[in-house]
DNA sequence: GTTGACCTTCACATCAATGGTAGGGTTTAT
DNA sequence: ATAAACCCTACCATTGATGTGAAGGTCAAC
């Protein structure tokens, strides 16, 4: 399958596809005239990119272990677990840090409208 | 006050107020050999762009308000609210994504620990 | 009059995945 | 044989605040 079917099949674009390649997620054989030639299998190993990607993961840490959970269940690839740690605890850490400036904010939305209300003499 | 005085004494780069300035956020006086020559009101006016930029905004959303805000109270500046309103919507957005992103790491190494311990038959 | 500590502008680099484009080759259908 | 529809590589751009450095002007102290 060429670039372009594959393309389609994924929804993803040429240049995406193209950059998950340079970044060694996939490596399709090349026809004689230079083509990228995939095989079907692609179709789940783009897919699973995407899934991996979607999840905040970096092209680098995919590479660490998409090749063994194509093959296998996640739990078999051991490069997988730390992965995912590292990653969570990055996640509590922006969900915190968003949070505080959350509050931070609100803080300052009902102070001005405390303050704008009773220089109107809304609240008298 | 030239610019490496402003910068010790509000612990901000040099580079950083250069590009406040460039942004329209500090308007230094020039002296006759082109140093910048700031007033001793522009430490306050750091410090107040620096809190800003930590709750997240632009240096483009701070420029819209930081004029008013530096002789106002926040409740006298109109256009701040706004900007607060539209900063909560996203930061609300970035906690419910990174919150749905976090959940499904979790399941994931939950499924791992509870298949991998299986497979060891730690849990008979 | 020279050293060193300032200051200036200009410009490139960062991070990461993706979009876009230019210039050129191949294949397929008409 | 030509046009349409593919494909290739190799770049540059995006985002936004900041780091870094070159090339050079200014000034104070010795």
């Amino acid at each position: 399958m060429k670039i372009g079917d594959l393309s389609k099949k994924t929804g993803v674009s040429l240049r995406s596809l193209r950059y998950y390649e340079e970044q060694g997620l996939l490596q399709p054989e090349r026809s004689e005239n230079g083509y990228r030639l995939y095989s079907p299998f692609a179709v789940d190993q783009v897919r699973t990119i995407q899934l991996y990607l979607r999840l905040g993961l970096s092209t680098e840490q995919i590479a660490g272990f998409l090749h063994c959970v194509m093959k296998n269940k996640e739990a078999f690839c051991r490069e997988i677990m730390p992965v995912y740690e590292t990653k969570l605890r990055e996640i509590d850490e922006q969900i915190a840090s968003l949070t505080a400036i959350r509050s931070n904010l609100i803080e300052r939305i009902e102070a001005i409208r405390g303050e704008s209300a009773s220089t109107k003499g809304e609240i008298p």
